[in-house]
DNA sequence: TGGCCTATCGGGAAAGACCCTGATGGGACC
DNA sequence: GGTCCCATCAGGGTCTTTCCCGATAGGCCA
């Protein structure tokens, strides 16, 4: 038994219920809701130190309970708990300020374990999800076959990424064997495709797909 | 003792050799090497589930051993060693591959600990990194006073800004209401301090740095 | 075979970017 | 009151980028 006082927020009473089971025995629960507004008035008051939060609720689901209690009690921890795995759902979690997600499969001496890390500071995620929070973060989220690159020829494409990279005309055509004058050519094209109005914009549009 | 093969890295020896005592209990140490590219053969061969690495070595550093192993070994899971707890250097070695971070503070059960879920493919991060990671998630890095940056002027950066979001001159120009010379005199200003040699180059080193 | 796309080049011209020297006024610091 | 740094601007030169006008050669397809 720790000292880390909980909250949890679920409207699934039973899963509530079935929780609430597992850890009291770990930490002392100091309340529970089953929506929203519930929620997000009752951890003002009772300020838990690390709250448990389902993602998918109606009334706005956890991301909204996250951001809304964030704002006046910035010191809570968010521990997401959900069925879904899906990326749109972490990513939303995460961006609203959860400090871990696990999804509800998880076993009971894993998520208590889940929510000590959380109380550390620790972020924590099934490892299922690890591996995606991580590539989103390094950028390499699914290549995402983008329509605008796909009408670029693969020279062009290969010219872009050179332009986009920070050099010259004059070094992409070293770079690739060719001419100046078909760098040029390249780079109109993709200008005229992607309706860019300078090597400038082309870099700006490149840098924001991640196109480096 | 569990069956996950682990190999280190890291140019201090007697770390090295630390690391090795506390954690060969634990795991079978299929090898080490205290250089990039000695790093980088062994681990191609011996094919290691984990791979705990020093971030900051001679020769490029972790982010090397990272990046170069990856391609030819994407399952392999590396685990992020390193004195330093800088924004930078976990960006890098996240951008790069590593499944987790944690300080060389960290005591030897704890990092045994860490193995074992960046084996099971869970995220790991030091507490204090944690956060850090889940804020850049969501896109909200700290300012992170960057000392290349702060030896510009505040007239400058925000040229730069400008600049690296892919406006011309005279849109500059225009926009902070002063002449297409006063703009160019600025680039050239911040050209010359971060050593770069054209627009183009300070787009990417800007875009790089998320100065955007 | 003729049409279309791709990749490769060239001349020439206008605009933009870059570099150099030099100048002015306003603060800040000592 | 002199010295620095900062922000502002100018002239003039060189190189780069962008857009015209072309051209040739290869591949694919009906």
């Amino acid at each position: 038994m720790t000292d880390t006082t909980l909250f949890l927020v679920d409207d699934h009473e039973l899963f509530l219920s079935g929780v609430q089971n597992e850890l009291s025995q770990q930490y002392p629960i100091v309340g529970t809701a089953s929506d929203v507004d519930e929620a997000i008035a009752s951890i003002r008051q009772l300020e838990p130190e690390v709250v448990l939060v389902d993602v998918h609720m109606p009334g706005g689901g956890g991301v909204t309970v996250i951001s809304n209690v964030l704002q006046t009690h910035p010191e809570t921890r968010f521990l997401a708990l959900s069925v879904s795995d899906s990326p749109e759902d972490v990513i939303a979690m995460i961006r609203a300020g959860a400090r871990g997600y696990v999804t509800k499969s998880i076993a009971p001496a894993d998520l208590a374990d889940a929510v000590r890390r959380v109380a550390d500071g620790d972020a924590v995620f099934s490892p299922r999800l690890a591996g995606f929070v991580l590539d989103a973060f390094g950028g390499a989220i699914s290549p995402a076959a983008d329509p605008e690159l796909d009408q670029l020829t693969p020279r062009e494409q290969e010219v872009l990424r050179l332009i986009a990279r920070g050099l010259a005309y004059k070094q992409v055509a070293r770079k690739l064997s060719i001419s100046i004058k078909t760098v040029e050519t390249h780079v109109s094209s993709v200008l005229r495709k992607l309706q860019l109005s300078s090597r400038h914009e082309l870099a700006r549009w490149a840098s924001d797909r991640r196109i480096i």
